[in-house]
DNA sequence: CTGCCTGTGTGACATAGGTCACAGTCAGCG
DNA sequence: CGCTGACTGTGACCTATGTCACACAGGCAG
């Protein structure tokens, strides 16, 4: 395997001694998958770390209806919390990653994962971004926990500048909803003059005044 | 300080070298707690890592109406892993912790955490509780995000063994409602025969009609 | 132009869960 | 014994959210 466009993503691999650059580069796959592969899923046992070069890694949480619960997502360079912590604890995953747009990422075979995690600069790589999503994750359990979905979609929209272009069922995707209720509270907000609306558009007006529905108690 | 009953709890601590676990002993303060006490709490930094010698801290995040949704609880010989990952991110702390019940922890320094970190036997220690917590974590958002409060409840009593002393008040701290809600599904749950219901006590009479209440979709 | 497909608007309704108010009940204590 | 405070039971009501059904609008293909 050619690890050049890899070490560019993830320039820690340059830090490791010859020998697991070597073992990485004879062992590890690297997969090409179109959007929408179930990359890893709940109660599967996990085979590897993957690298992500090219495309996204959405990881979700599903309920038996089919609803989903999106968690966060990997991007090229980023590491997977949840892989790291079951390869890391020798548990099944808990949660489903699929691919979001054609993908091409390397996995990494977990005694590979195992040996590198013996290197310091790859400990440290992989427990940085740990410690960042888990705050993510903090703040997923809150909003889930206690905030109400005009809270949550008031503050998906200002993730994502001036104008978001998505259709009310993938804003309603991103926040485990429905789109009704989107197209609703979306309504609501026009109504304020928070927002204005267009065909899978949606563009903010008022920026203050959706940061202050996110704090609404 | 005296490190015995420490090293005791945390036999990690005795694979260091000596100069650290000097370091430790200089610089460790002990803390002994009343119930209830504040351990830290959102927004704050993060000023060290806690061992608990007795006791327990119950971490939780608490919405703005004084109602909190439990996350996990650290127990003698436990590591936190929001302070952990805390420390590890520079952030600051995004849940509260108090102590529940009388509570002796020693309170690490921040400098003295990340010269333990460099060492491989404690970094093991911390990121194998790590993982192990962040699997609570994903049960958690499943939970919350789409079980119902009776499925909850039922599993919160199977995890309780045969019979549970707890008031329907602290069943509902436990999941993050209210006493009545509690009353109500448990009263539902003694007319299908699954418990029986005494002054402060709940009698578990079917597991496994209970389980399959927790199944249910 | 016609028909169709996707995206959106909307009303009626169901349900879960929280809030409020208050009535019983029980144990321990003065 | 009777009081008191903690615990429990319960009904009425409210709100947030989801479900179902269907109408409408606009762009694009045939």
């Amino acid at each position: 395997m050619n690890t050049a466009a890899l070490k560019l993503l993830y320039p820690v691999l340059d830090q490791l001694p010859p020998a697991l650059t070597q073992a990485l580069a004879d062992t590890a796959q690297t997969l090409s998958l179109p959007s929408g592969t179930v990359v890893f899923d709940e109660l599967q046992p996990c085979r590897g770390f993957p690298f992500v070069l090219d495309g996204a890694i959405r990881v979700v949480k599903a309920n038996a209806n089919g609803r989903e619960l999106p968690l966060y997502r990997v991007l090229p360079g980023e590491s997977c919390i949840i892989t790291s912590s079951c390869l890391l604890g020798h548990a099944d995953y808990n949660a489903r990653g699929t691919t979001e747009g054609a993908t091409t990422l390397v996995l990494l075979p977990r005694d590979i994962f195992d040996q590198l995690l013996a290197q310091p600069a790859f400990r440290n790589f992989v427990f940085a971004l740990f410690a960042e999503r888990m705050a993510e994750l903090m703040q997923l359990v809150e909003e889930v926990a206690f905030k109400k979905l005009d809270q949550r979609l008031a503050g998906l929209l200002l993730g994502k500048g001036r104008t978001v272009h998505a259709t009310h069922q993938q804003l309603a995707d991103e926040l485990g909803s429905v789109r009704e209720m989107v197209s609703r509270l979306l309504k609501g907000f026009a109504e304020q003059g928070l927002v204005r609306l267009g065909r899978e558009q949606v563009e903010v007006l008022d920026p203050a005044g959706l940061r202050s529905v996110v704090a609404a108690s």
